[in-house]
DNA sequence: CGGTTTAGGTTGTTTGTACAACCAAAATTA
DNA sequence: TAATTTTGGTTGTACAAACAACCTAAACCG
């Protein structure tokens, strides 16, 4: 039986809070802030997928950054405003958007990626690549059972 | 130098961007859902301190739940809707709201706890004990780290 | 004391998320 | 091939979060 003391309880929540995940989003969106950059956590999470490889889908992407599809319309519609994307149309497939950087998108990769790994030195202060990768294999395993 | 192929990239962006604590939300709100409790993973984590101890102000409510002040305004706002909690302006202190449950609010409590535990027992399914107090012990140094 | 600072809460605005309902194009299948 | 199902995407609605600006009451301090 799972009883107030134990690991599974109070003490558990913060871990399924996600308290770490939310101080690094915030902590990132105020790197971006204070170099310059005028785009969202969220945001960042799809260029950062788009940096990596373009022309995905908006399923693809949705599939990737662990959102519905409503998500990523609203998501992919702020970045157009904002000029950073474009949607295109797949000949292929006339039912998908293709998402695109635009020649700014692909321009922020640098001074972007400089502020994301500076955010994940700041989390990382003090702790073993081994407890980053133990860690790691928990949450996967979490996500894998709840997925 | 931070290189895509290390864990401190896009592998360990799965872990920065809380995959896993957005997948217990959902699985936790739908398990609500399921025995007919009618509440949000957010309003869950209000009620829960509230659980452990009754006549918290807003601010407190916000420091244990790393939310900002204007996000539990409008949790206890909707709380209040559903009538499970109501604000009780402290004699002692004129600007403090002290929250507390009401009949329905402190009734629920063990249904819900039933589905919080059942979520907590589905997500750490084959992870054993060391490594969640490992993995807690990495994300609360995280966000120690970022706080 | 009176003026200033700090602390608790609320409101406005923009952005993001979940879920359901919907549309149109593609894939399936009878 | 026509009818049906599946898939990619959008829209509506309700809820939540971040940040800034604001109000009032308490605490501080000269």
């Amino acid at each position: 039986m799972i009883n107030q003391d134990s690991i599974y309880s109070s003490d558990f929540y913060d871990f399924l809070t996600g308290k770490a995940s939310t101080a690094m989003s915030r902590r990132m969106q105020r790197n971006f802030k204070e170099v310059g950059i005028a785009i969202t956590a969220e945001q960042w999470s799809i260029l950062y997928n788009l940096w990596m490889e373009e022309g995905l889908t908006q399923q693809e992407l949705a599939n990737r950054t662990f959102r519905d599809k409503p998500s990523i319309t609203r998501l992919i519609n702020n970045l157009e405003k904002q000029k950073l994307v474009i949607r295109v149309n797949d000949k292929e497939d006339r039912r998908s958007n293709l998402i695109y950087l635009t020649k700014i998108g692909r321009q922020m990769k640098g001074l972007t990626m400089d502020q994301a790994t500076r955010t994940i030195q700041e989390a990382l202060e003090g702790v073993s690549r081994e407890d980053v990768e133990q860690a790691h294999k928990t949450l996967h395993r979490v996500y894998k059972n709840l997925m």
